[in-house]
DNA sequence: AGTTAGCACTCGGCAAGCCGGAGTGCTAAC
DNA sequence: GTTAGCACTCCGGCTTGCCGAGTGCTAACT
């Protein structure tokens, strides 16, 4: 059987009306679409076509027919037509985000929230990825006389901090010299590249301080890691509870999925570049059927570097989504190099 | 009519079954519980009294009773016998809070998220308030030839960053300057001290770079509020959507007014010292008919300073939450000035 | 006077049964 | 290949009836 002209806009007006009502669709309704050339019993026996070829099913017999999962992939590779944002709704987007861009981090949780307010679904985003990044300068700074403050700034515009606890008291000295040492053993270097042997090798660097400094070590190997490891975001999760589409229990078996951010972080960083839209159990999750994604990449100097997207029901209005998504990630690039600049990579470490 | 011992007893007894079971509780149910002292038909007539004077209501005629706020008011008043915390619980919270301090908002992160797994509730915390803290250190870092972090250690442990950028290219001599000028004037000040008039003086002992570091300024200004003001932390809300008492539409109602940190913020500032729990519509909030909030303070440094507790349903067991609340922030506060140390106040600013 | 057994009554919740409507598949005619 | 017509299916909402839990009241008992 073949997908002739007439079944093919058969089922892009099925998937229309669906994402629009989200009830099963019959073939009386889709006689006015189809400019009333054919007759509902005509549309039926198609429709029966359409339905042994797996592109739709039926909730029980004498329903109308939804369109399955593999009806939607043709639908956003094929039949759909993009709806772009119109050239006022991209000035807000750049206006608001530009508004937001003082670090990376806020940069991304303002699009997070926005994309969320704006399609009702749940939005993920991932801070830009430090893997690549290089360190660019690390300080030391004492809280207490059992206590310091560790910094970490990346190349990729982050900057974290994480306190460490020492065993005893330590000396203005031994401070100085471990930022001095950290400073020359790891500035520059990429984050992915600092494992366990390099910190080792800094306690034999360090001499009599070694193991005075064993605590900051450790927390400095742990700030490297997680400045290295992308962090999921979700934004809008009431937006699912809301949804007509999620009844309560699905709602929440969802949610309680999404709140496992290492598999999340798994499925985003797994999937390749560009755009890409994963639907309903195309993911091998069961948690996630009956629901889709659309992630794209952002890009931070040149190269992609952190997701953004949405994770919503099947039913997603995917031709005015998909090129709201990818406006996002193009603008939050866009400003992310404005916000590093031309100074990329270059280390500045003042006072 | 008078509250006899016997009616009190009859009302505890009430309370604790509905507590265990949600369900409203009829008069055979009771005789057990009362030693067999009476038969159900007493028992009967002194439910009625009860109802007569407000503490006990019935969902519809011929049903058993369930407690009203004002019975919930008496009983953790008066009535309810705390279960205080075994020897084993309370190491088990010591060794997970203490493994887990590196700096306070990480404490109080993983004490809301062990509150509310613990509890089936949802964990409310503040972090605590930078209000009366002064400042430590400022530092000021470079990014780019046309941005820089500010870096703001205050008293209470906290440490935050906040990114600027400026409009020019701003020279290495002009940073120092701003930083040297911004620890002048404001090390050792209280965060609440710091308001518009001294940010403009800055502007003017600046001098020439005082136009140049306006955005400097700016987010300095926009830290120091940041850091003064609590942030409210909520954990655990998907244990909301599998509380059974909570029907899902009034679950995201609670969730959607939760959401607005600033009035839930309002709510836990306006509470007075001490431990203190809110029944319902006690609160003057609609949307927190329903349901409880049970909160104390933890202590930093000898006076109270952030909150701590749980949101959920009227019938929690308040004889056992309770105390786990107590101990949840008595540990917080010796935990957080074991970290904090005895230098508390103290300016110590290397390289 | 306080307590208890007995009884009629009320009401929610559940299952069964009923019906209307929407939509189908099939057949026969165009 | 297309269409009208028709019998059929099945969901969803509605009504009905029944069961059980629990009450309030009354009358008898201690």
């Amino acid at each position: 059987m073949e997908l002739n002209e007439r079944k093919q806009r058969i089922l892009s007006a099925v998937i229309d009306i669906f994402i629009r009502t989200g009830e099963p669709v019959g073939s009386k309704a889709l006689v006015g679409l189809l400019d009333n050339s054919v007759s509902s019993a005509t549309i039926r026996n198609e429709m029966a076509e359409l339905a042994a070829m797996g592109y739709l099913e039926q909730p029980h017999t004498s329903a109308g027919r939804i369109p399955t999962a593999i009806a939607f992939r043709l639908y956003i590779d094929k039949l759909m037509k993009r709806n772009e944002l119109s050239e006022q709704d991209r000035r807000g987007i750049d206006g608001m985000l530009t508004h937001a861009a003082d670090d990376p981090e806020k940069l991304i949780g303002t699009a997070s929230q926005a994309l969320a307010e704006e399609t009702g679904c749940i939005a993920v985003t991932t801070t830009p990825t430090g893997k690549t990044a290089d360190i660019r300068m690390i300080d030391v700074l004492r809280i207490s006389s059992l206590s310091a403050a560790l910094l970490l700034m990346s190349g990729s515009g982050l900057l974290r901090t994480k306190v460490c606890r020492f065993d005893r008291v330590i000396s203005d000295n031994t401070l100085e010299m471990l930022s001095q040492q950290l400073n020359q053993n790891f500035c520059g270097c990429s984050l992915s590249d600092i494992g366990l042997p390099q910190i080792q090798g800094m306690v034999v660097s360090l001499g009599e301080h070694g193991l005075l400094c064993a605590p900051a070590l450790n927390a400095f190997y742990q700030l490297v890691q997680e400045s290295a490891e992308a962090e999921v975001l979700l934004t809008g999760q009431l937006n699912l509870l809301r949804h007509p589409d999620y009844e309560p229990e699905r709602a929440r078996d969802l949610l309680s999925f999404l709140a496992h951010r290492e598999l999340l972080s798994g499925l985003l960083t797994a999937m390749p570049n560009g755009l890409r839209v994963v639907i309903g159990s195309e993911s091998q999750r069961p948690e996630l059927d009956g629901s889709s994604i659309i992630v794209t990449r952002y890009k931070l100097g040149g190269g992609p570097d952190g997701s953004i997207g949405i994770i919503g029901p099947l039913r997603m209005n995917y031709a005015t989504e998909i090129p709201r998504i990818e406006y996002f990630a193009w603008s939050i690039g866009k400003i992310l190099d404005e916000i590093m600049g031309e100074n990329n990579g270059r280390i500045i470490n003042e006072e």
